[in-house]
DNA sequence: ATCTATTAATAATA
DNA sequence: TTATTATTAATAGAT
């Protein structure tokens, strides 16, 4: 299409070759954006001239972006560097430990217990165990400082002493209450003993305003 | 340049559509190997048609990666900023959900508690006994499987036993054996109870093969 | 850039 | 999809 036929091989002069750039590098171009909208079709081209020079085309509706996203989901191949492989290793890594903890967590709940061995749930019961002696201690603590300059929280605490009391009854059903060789107070617990945690929710020592 | 001039608007017709498509097709990517031999050009096209499938050229010598990997630095423009921030945002709402959990955890665990309210033990305290009360569920479960068709299983038992005394005794320190108004059995227990769960590691149940 | 002879692409058709 | 072919479109070489 032209003057003559040309053979399909690099254009040694220079000038003619960047003039033949120039041409078919519009004609690609309207080519493109023509197929784009004749065939409702995403199109995108790249061009660098040997000069290094970008040209580039991209359907309207869409980016380039886009476009490589979908090429990448559609053909397979990843066009994406390592920081974006890594990223993605990351977020695997952060999954699995994030399933990991949900499953410790189901289990710590006494959810989804069936699928483990009997053996299995011994540690589990240690870790609750152990949870709730630290639990209890740190509510003794505050109880503790509470009563030390006790005054004002009078209500918090007889809701703590409520809802203690609420629990220990609800608990009344578990195997923990079964153990034998235990009785209240046969280990000789200090007169200061926190009595907010007892049953009595109106505990005399939460009415003094001792500081 | 056809039998007919056409306007470049898109072919409504839908099979027409779809042959204009396989030959513009044809046609562009026809060019682009052309203006990368004749004009020692860097190509890259991509076409997605209508229906979604997708076509593709890249000169020889290069790929698309390196393409587009020129096209940033020379354009300024980051094709895969957008992919890296929503990685990254998802890194960061998977951590957020990771460190939920391991907070939820330590606290289950009786960790981390000098950062919370006393009130906001309670619901932790709760969980805790629930979870225990859903585990000794279980194992008694498994206790009464055991002693269903309890043969073979001895010694596994009497290790169960044993542990769960041990623990038993691990506690006893804790907050939870404060209650008053609380005496073993004094609820009724049903003579079934397991007894591989009290005490005495060597029960006579677990000694007999009964089946 | 612009011009135009010539080749190439392709719309309609089968 | 593939082939044919009349026509239009692209463009090589010249200006």
């Amino acid at each position: 299409m032209g003057r003559g036929k040309i053979e399909i091989k690099r254009i040694e002069n220079s000038t003619n070759r960047q003039v033949t750039f120039s041409k078919r590098r519009n004609g690609i171009i309207k080519k493109a954006r023509e197929i784009s909208v004749l065939c409702d079709a995403e199109v995108s081209v790249v061009i660098f001239s040997s000069a290094g020079k970008l040209y580039e085309f991209c359907s309207p509706k869409t980016t380039l972006s886009k476009i490589l996203e979908k090429y990448q989901t559609n053909s397979g191949k990843k066009l994406w560097d390592a920081k974006h492989e890594s990223l993605n290793a990351e977020i695997d890594r952060i999954k699995k430990e994030n399933d990991n903890m949900q499953m410790e967590l189901r289990h710590l709940k006494g959810e989804d217990l069936n699928s483990l061995h009997p053996k299995e749930l011994i540690p589990i019961e240690e870790a609750l165990q152990n949870g709730l002696t630290n639990l209890r201690d740190k509510q003794m603590e505050y109880w503790r400082a509470l009563k030390r300059n006790g005054k004002m929280l009078e209500e918090e605490n007889k809701l703590l002493a409520f809802r203690l009391h609420q629990h220990d009854v609800a608990l009344s059903g578990s195997m923990r209450d079964l153990e034998l060789g235990y009785h209240p107070n046969e280990r000789g617990f200090p007169p200061q003993m926190p009595m907010a945690f007892r049953v009595q929710p109106n505990h005399p020592n939460l009415q003094d305003g001792g500081k």
